[in-house]
DNA sequence: GGGGAGAGATGCCGC
DNA sequence: GCGGCATTTCTCCCC
């Protein structure tokens, strides 16, 4: 597979909007929200139907860099090619020096579905506004993940003594920044209702030790709760994680 | 291409640590720190030299789903595919159902590279040790990036009367979270080493409005610093979006 | 080497 | 376009 076999085909390839993949060794420049440089070495490059383009190590998790949707792709030169990745709205460019073209395939490709996940803090906030019972007997949610004045409160209701509560729930341990949040939101709803006396709640499976400590010195409560549907052998792991 | 040459070929090309791409039609279910489950449709699955999986839906910048470096990954059944791809030790598994290979591919790729990018937040906080007088006149640096007993503090030192001061950096738009980030910090280390006045100020390109309002009611203070080493054009753009 | 804790970066959603 | 919040996160430190 040479280069200029690779010059005649993508051009055809982008316009017909396919899923445009290929290897080659090249050398990465990028610039935007800020500036990388990756010397030469193999790698291997998608450009979506939607013009995102993604570049990839032999080996890691993540992109080494990537464009957005929306970008636009030229391919110069002949010696090394130079696909020009450009989007001027983000004011992002990305430059691939290409001295050799492993493999390349494009196909039109369908794809409809939307991936659907479960124990989400949002699965979490609905499973009490359900049950709400797993937060105390008596206690009466009013709201469920709602913008109100006071800013994005996952669950608030009343108590058996009628006592106005905020609820935060954390699908994973919860940490200090958990603990602003809430006093952010139980603060702020205290000024505005003028009320003395208003209960904060942490919900999730399981808090860190600094976490605890503030909640204690700012008056709230913790609860644990866990995030609904989780396999049956990671409710075990956690389970047995939190029996202490 | 058909199922059962792909089924043939894989096991091969894993042994071989190839870099290894296919376009597939699949169902993909994942349980592990969530569970998600998304319905046929065409994706493209990378699996890497280091065992690393990725699926990739024809649009979008993210993986729908990804497994990381170890994983183990085996194909079972005839008429659908299953590619099991599991990885105990994190509690992690994959399962792909793949009715079609539209095409695979495999290479063996060789990239030492390492990435190297500039305009970070570390760089800021750099730039302002090294030239404390972005800051004020008279700004002494003490520390820079310090695992501090109050936290990871980005910069601090004392301005020219003496008094301590808590500088919190932000390489993009300072939000409220950057502003209870700084006064966590202040507030405890005025605990810790029984002072009244410490000086908090925010050092970021720009500031949102809540988080300015934030600030002045607890009585820090806001510095314009750009990040550095930022393309020319990006500078230009940031300073007219500032220029208010 | 594994687990915990804090901070950062990115995407998404609603206004 | 901006603000606000969540995350299959990352990294470092500690045991």
């Amino acid at each position: 597979m040479s280069l200029a076999d690779f010059k005649t085909w993508l051009p055809g390839a982008l316009q017909r909007n396919e899923t445009i993949i290929f290897g080659a060794r090249c050398e990465i420049a990028y610039s935007g929200r800020a500036e990388s440089h990756l010397h030469l070495g193999d790698r291997i490059i998608i450009i979506k139907a939607d013009k995102t383009l993604l570049a990839h190590q032999p080996e890691g998790n993540n992109p080494v860099n990537h464009m957005r949707e929306g970008a636009h792709h030229t391919l110069e030169g002949e010696g090394p090619l130079l696909l020009k990745s450009e989007n001027p709205k983000l004011k992002e460019y990305l430059y691939t020096t290409i001295t050799h073209i492993h493999f390349y395939h494009g196909h039109t490709m369908e794809d409809g579905q939307k991936v659907h996940t479960k124990g989400t803090e949002e699965d979490m906030s609905d499973m009490i506004f359900t049950n709400p019972q797993l937060i105390e007997e008596g206690f009466k949610p009013l709201s469920r993940e709602e913008h109100t004045q006071y800013g994005f409160i996952d669950v608030f209701g009343h108590d058996k003594d009628n006592i106005l509560v905020i609820i935060e729930c954390k699908r994973q341990n919860a940490d200090p920044k958990a603990v602003e949040q809430l006093k952010r939101y139980v603060e702020k709803m205290k000024l505005t209702k003028g009320l003395k006396h208003i209960r904060g709640i942490l919900a999730s499976p399981s808090i860190s030790t600094n976490a605890e400590h503030m909640l204690k010195a700012y008056g709230y409560e913790w609860k644990r709760i866990q995030p609904p549907n989780y396999l049956e052998k990671y409710d075990k792991a956690q389970q047995q994680l939190n029996n202490y």
